[in-house]
DNA sequence: GTCTATAGGATGATAGAC
DNA sequence: GTCTATCATCCTATAGAC
């Protein structure tokens, strides 16, 4: 039985993720980083490349991670409903585990360079591709009202997206509470 | 009858929101912005005291919309339902107006100081604190789902305050569909 | 693995000429 | 109202001692 070892890597990782979601990325310095870990700012550079490998670490890993999530759920044999209702639970979930690196993905993802940029953006716009396809599907099916599907898309999106600011500012409610609440609000509205 | 005269101050506010949308407020220098003006960095400060005021200007303003529009919503003499109808609608039209300069009232506020950023902060907190009792409101008079009201806040408020991303990105909706969309997924949900 | 020192460049802002 | 020149400061990153 042995404790989960954190690299120093992982450590600098957390930290800037932390002060990220304070301040963003650009605002963050290398030497605000290090001082948030006791240490000189030139220390960092023995564990990483530089301040894009941290960003592009902690971007891509989480994107990975809805992407994953994402392609299980279009394979799913169900049907729309029930694969929405999916990906609600499977965002909630990623929110919970990743919630310090949330803000970066989804506030400071243009400050990706290069290849890694590029492949974001692929991956982001392949999950809307799916969801996409998904209530299109639905409404086909008649399971789904017939309203503009950029509408209903966006509108679900923006708030899974948002999650990980409220789920920290109101003290955390209880992952199942809110994944059923979310569910309901998002699937019935809230117009009695 | 006279064309409206846009300051050179107004022309550097409105320059550099486009600017701040792109990479945020932090990631865009004095010097970007004159560029984009086709004069020198040194020019803009004979029309504007420093970055600060134009990131000031520039959110209170919108700020201050949000609050007198919410303020109005507050004193309808209608029922919860309708009142959130008009804080969607309300909404929708303030994205329209100004849709250049939400993203940094969304993503630059902390960047805001000392009294600027106590104002906006309160400004917000009184704004949610109104749409939270309309929301209460609400479920009181069995008029709203007996839902976690946190979550039906957050649920509408982020979908309202990412509108601006989408509403450019998909070529600009017609905004009576949008408004009516909006407002029946909001309300409705999505499920047949 | 951390330090000091520093290179090399960008930044916000000012002074003063025109 | 715009320019050139410049200051003081901050930034990322590297070199080399310990």
């Amino acid at each position: 039985m042995s404790m989960k070892t954190v690299s120093r890597k992982e450590e600098i990782i957390a930290t800037a993720s932390r002060l990220f979601k304070e301040k963003g990325y650009v605002a963050v310095s290398m030497r605000d980083i290090a001082q948030s870990m006791g240490i000189k700012a030139a220390s960092l550079y023995n564990h990483i490349d530089g301040k894009q490998e941290i960003l592009s670490t902690l971007i891509l890993e989480v994107a990975h991670e809805f992407t994953n999530g994402m392609n299980q759920v279009a394979m799913e044999n169900t049907g729309p409903i029930e694969k929405i209702k999916s990906v609600i639970e499977m965002h909630i979930d990623i929110t919970v585990n990743y919630s310090e690196a949330l803000a970066a993905l989804n506030n400071d993802w243009m400050h990706l360079e290069n290849d890694d940029l590029k492949d974001f953006v692929q991956m982001r716009e392949n999950y809307e591709e799916n969801f996409r396809h998904i209530i299109k599907d639905g409404i086909n099916k008649g399971e789904i009202r017939p309203r503009h599907p950029e509408v209903i898309l966006f509108s679900i999106l923006s708030t899974l997206r948002t999650l990980y600011v409220w789920y920290q500012k109101r003290g955390k409610l209880d992952v199942n509470v809110l994944k059923k609440d979310m569910v309901a609000v998002l699937l019935k509205g809230i117009a009695v």
